[in-house]
DNA sequence: TATTGTTATACTCTATAACTATA
DNA sequence: TATAGTTATAGAGTATAACAATA
């Protein structure tokens, strides 16, 4: 059982982390909003770069239900930037695809996310490194 | 200018950044969810809990247009949990504040939100004044 | 004239429930 | 029957523009 700190430096680190937080957050909207994107288009068409991936699939990853991934894949598609495609082996799957706009546009749109690279760029290797380990212990990942 | 770097490491920090941020936004919207509140109503009344605050400000810490303020003290004080005040030094102002009921959800809300409290919990007290530094220097502050 | 808050409008995201076509 | 995707609906957040009250 993890002990729930409360003293100062815990809840400064807790509002640096809010801060970061914000800032990710915000700048990630922009970044969207400069192509003409909602947060929630960039973020699907971002997973789609990566995959092209089944609507479920897609609902899942954005933790929200089915249904709303209809529209936020029909608006990607009716701007060119995204398709549905057949899947061979199940006929009831669509497959969401970007297209070579979409793929260009979520390439771009990476690159516009300066945030946590920039900043980063501010520490030295053995600093990141440290970083990253300290991040990794607070994820449970190592 | 800062140097943009894309090796391996600091591309894995990014990624852990971006989970951090995920589990965040996350587990405040549960927080909030559990209180029947939507994440901006959670905030908003966040922001109230430590100063009762007029509208336009509020807009101005959402980073949206004031319009949108009205709706969302609207249903805070629909529940009982926000109220309008005149500003006795400029009678366009109106100074939301939350009710008494108002104050003790807030600060169940915030006792709710365990995450980056429980998780630094697993650090130690050197470790963690290291990742403050680390922070602060990544955002600037320091 | 400028500012504060509101209203009206339109769009997007969200969950829920009912529907269809496949499996 | 169960699953994948859609449609329909309603609520909430968002920006824009126009408005009333006050400065």
């Amino acid at each position: 059982m993890p002990t729930r700190r409360t003293d100062p430096l815990t809840l400064e680190v807790v509002e640096l982390i809010g801060t970061v937080v914000a800032r990710y957050h915000d700048e990630y909207e922009e970044a969207a909003a400069q192509h003409a994107l909602t947060g929630a288009q960039a973020r699907v068409l971002g997973l789609l770069s990566l995959e092209p991936t089944p609507m479920r699939k897609i609902a899942e990853k954005l933790k929200c239900e089915p249904s709303n991934v209809t529209g936020i894949i029909d608006r990607l598609e009716s701007r060119g930037l995204a398709e549905r495609r057949p899947d061979p082996a199940d006929r009831r799957v669509k497959v969401a695809a970007p297209t070579e706009e979409g793929r260009d546009v979520a390439r771009r749109l990476r690159e516009s996310l300066h945030f946590a690279r920039e900043p980063l760029g501010e520490l030295t290797e053995a600093e990141r490194t440290l970083l990253r380990d300290l991040l990794r212990r607070m994820l449970g990942t190592a």
